[in-house]
DNA sequence: CAAGGATATTTGCAAATGCATATAAATCTG
DNA sequence: CAGATTTATATGCATTTGCAAATATCCTTG
């Protein structure tokens, strides 16, 4: 009777350039910082940027779909979005129906601010796909669906 | 004469669930609430869990490296580094060669407490697998590689 | 080998973060 | 349909963060 190989590897033998959740982590961490070293003249910060840039495509979310949409705790959006506001960006507008709830609207303004930093971001991810095809990219783009339907909490 | 296309599309044509960089951010998003949820009973910040993990595979970087390797600020390591060695977790070590720099280690204690949060960090791993095959995983994983090195800032 | 500049780390400080809670409105339940 | 529960958002507050600057050491070059 032979030992089972163990069901979960160690991180040592795995090993940390193997570990998917460590190379995300270190790529996101240089997109997310080389996005803020640009947007740091435009007095965005990252979670602003995340929520213009979601507004950019998603008409009109809750405050609380904006915050998973983005990524950022609701408390954080909601008070960055009093800042986007400020800055002209973004309104908030009152649901029609349940007036719990509250829209968020990108401006034109906001919509001219997304479009002077959307070329830094479609710079940043074409030079993440340099060497990578365009079958590979699908393939990979198809996996990451596939595990955030496994990881999310929310069902959006 | 016909437009040509244009060299980058507009993030509305790409879609945000088409987009890596967002996907990406999303999942780990979730994977590190997640983690953090599971950590928060034992007194680790994300941060100091990171620094942890890094440490049970590395032996004895310096900070600097440490804080590539862990994703985290410097300035935030540093701080982090203070907590977990008054909690025993690792050590500093004076350089022998460079006595500007200090190297990192970790403990037994710092161990065994890593060697505690490495099922859930396992057992997240697994779950974002889930419906994945290993063909798929590796050739997922290959691309990772070829992001970090396109991405990368430092040479580590 | 003496500046002058680069590198490693820490620390001051203002701003950002996130948890817990407050408030308000919707929904469920007996 | 009243009271209990859930949901959406905002806010108080202690902690964390990250940029800049400070400190100490190393390296380079005339």
């Amino acid at each position: 009777m032979k030992d089972q190989p163990p069901v979960t590897a160690r991180l040592g033998e795995i090993g940390l350039s193997n570990f998917a959740p460590y190379l995300m982590n270190r790529i996101m961490g240089r997109y997310n910082a080389s996005l803020r070293e640009e947007m740091a003249g435009l007095g965005l910060s990252t979670q602003k940027m995340r929520a213009l840039a979601v507004l950019a495509v998603i008409e009109g979310p809750s405050i609380r779909e904006l915050a998973v949409y983005a990524v950022v705790e609701q408390s954080t959006l909601s008070r960055a979005l009093d800042q986007l506001v400020t800055d002209g960006l973004v309104r908030r507008e009152a649901d029609a129906t349940d007036s719990r709830a509250t829209r968020v609207l990108i401006t034109d303004a906001g919509r001219m601010a997304f479009e002077q930093l959307w070329p830094h971001m479609a710079r940043t991810y074409a030079g993440m796909f340099r060497g990578i095809t365009d079958d590979e990219r699908r393939a990979f783009v198809g996996i990451l669906q596939k595990m955030l339907i496994n990881i999310r909490k929310h069902e959006i």
